[in-house]
DNA sequence: CCTTTCGCTTGACACAGTGTCAATTGACAA
DNA sequence: TTGTCAATTGACACTGTGTCAAGCGAAAGG
């Protein structure tokens, strides 16, 4: 067993990441990934069943590098609802620009690809399920707003996080990743937290 | 002048509207929109350039079938601000659902077409404007929450009427249309007007 | 030292889908 | 009758994905 093969796969990972990025997740071809990589096109072929199948393992080879696991742990760890929310949402919302590239490749092959889709679903589960201890910790405080159920401020949450994905629609971009992380947080306190 | 040929361009259109609507974007060939227009594949090529041209036009057909432009009379004409955001919101929160497979195949394809992506931010740019205005009215009724600037109001309107996109992510649907258009107007109100 | 194994290469090919071209048909109008 | 024009037919070029068979070189194991 050679030490070779996984650095191998790997190389082809992080060539995919690096032409997705570059390219900004549009006509990335495989001959492309194999050249950045060094390797034949066939040797792709060799780790990866599809197409799709590399890009969805090139996705989760980021959220290994980009540390995500940490980036949430102030707010799994934090002390009451209003320090878990803030935190919530500066992780996401300091990751999601980061991968952004990535991500809208994947979501445009999630839909014409279905074990592409299956995979980003269960990432997006994920984080939905941190949103959703989030907002729970805010009810255990008693600081949700009353007007809102529990189910409604977490799809609210989702909303906040889901804006990034609708900038590319925009002629000139507005948003700075600054001034995005900051409204997002405004609005998800107003939203979710009495006043 | 015979009176065939726009209507064999209609039919067309027609097609490639049934088709994405049913196939929810994804997977519709030129041979199949020829087929189900009843005409041959290369005619499709007579009346548009190039398939993102096609669906370019679909999108504008179903613009123009579904009477957007009545749809957001009532926001132009509203007595005030409150009434014009609430129309608006009404208008776009009801339209978006009804036209997303559509919209999302022409999303994807302005991600790799220059031209679609043109066609498609001038499109966008018209619901970005008509917010603008619904926001300005506020602003003028001196109706806006004071520690938002009228930049910040637009941005967030812009991501109420954004969060459909990324409904498809999520494994089971969360959202229904009622409930949809129900919380974006309340946060809509929420966010902009004093209280 | 020879042999097997394994990761990768090379070159060829099938297949689908877009877009193009040239020649032809068929209807309607001057 | 003739010209025009929409549309048809069949063929083809091109790109990109995925597959197949044969071969090569280096490292491991006898």
């Amino acid at each position: 067993m050679s030490s070779q093969a996984p650095k191998t796969r790997n190389r082809i990972l992080q060539a995919a990441l690096d032409l997705l990025i570059a390219n900004q997740g549009k006509g990335v071809r495989m001959s492309d990934i194999a050249k950045r990589a060094g390797v034949s096109r066939q040797a792709l072929y060799l780790h990866f069943q599809t197409r799709a199948d590399l890009l969805v393992a090139a996705t989760f080879y980021l959220d290994q590098q980009k540390n995500i696991e940490a980036r949430l742990q102030p707010s799994r760890s934090a002390n009451n609802g209003i320090e878990r929310l803030d935190a919530y949402v500066f992780a996401w919302g300091n990751y999601i620009p980061e991968i952004y590239s990535i991500a809208k490749a994947l979501m445009a092959m999630a839909d014409s690809d279905e074990e592409a889709a299956k995979a980003w679903g269960e990432r997006m589960q994920d984080m939905y399920e941190g949103c959703e201890a989030a907002v729970n910790a805010l009810h255990e405080d008693n600081q949700l707003s009353p007007d809102y159920t529990q189910q409604t401020a977490t799809d609210i949450l989702w909303m906040l996080l889901s804006v990034r994905n609708w900038e590319h629609l925009v002629m000139d971009c507005r948003w700075t990743q600054k001034k995005y992380l900051a409204t997002i947080k405004t609005m998800a306190r107003r939203i979710l937290i009495k006043t």
